[in-house]
DNA sequence: AAACTTAGTTACATAAAGTAAGTATATAAT
DNA sequence: ATTATATACTTACTTTATGTAACTAAGTTT
């Protein structure tokens, strides 16, 4: 019986990425770093649960956060390089999505 | 303020791959078909969640479960077209995990 | 002063996933 | 014959994740 080890990059990787809103928020900011309200009224998810998305994704590195310390202050959320670097496989989700999703 | 709308299309695809296992089941699959259990080992899931993602995608046309009437009974699960034209995407993650990814 | 905005947090409710045992069918071992 | 093993699940129950709504704090507008 076939025994195919998964690999463990392969596997974290995904791990990130198959968490519920993350795929969404990271395309969100391959158009341009927002702020958390735009995030969350553009896709549709809770403060909750974004507030803990966004830590998550800083936390790989993937995400960072920037104070602009103006009054009232700004904070904004744009992708490292390597978040940036994700850029093909959105544009493979969306390329597989415009083959076989009809909506 | 941007307002940035989501293509319905990639919404739909992103929600269908950041189902928890739906990736590692898909790369399991884009090995050849292979049997519940088979999956079930391999990954490291559970039979009950397993039993259910292969009903959704079996559902969005991306699995077909094939049984073969010898005794006992074999079951197996492969890629439909739709399902293996994700290989592309996979490569993508697993590129992106090579490249980012250290472990 | 009262209301609004931003960027969250907290408390609670519901949905999803994990765990373990059970079912049904069949073959193999003792 | 009884026990054990395997496959492909399902069922009942627990834990974790997510959703909802209200709240905080600091500043801004009316």
């Amino acid at each position: 019986m076939a025994n195919t080890t998964v690999c463990p990059k392969f596997e974290k990787a995904v791990n990130i990425l198959n968490k519920r809103w993350t795929g969404l928020i990271i395309s969100q900011l391959l158009t341009g770093s927002q702020r958390f309200c735009n995030i969350e009224s553009n896709i549709g998810i809770s403060g909750r649960v974004l507030s803990e998305r966004l830590k998550d994704l800083e936390k790989e590195g993937i995400v960072n956060r920037t104070v602009y310390d103006e009054t009232p202050v700004r904070i904004e959320y744009s992708l490292t390089e390597k978040g940036k670097a994700l850029a093909p496989l959105m544009n493979e989700i969306q390329n597989w999505a415009d083959h076989w999703i009809n909506a």
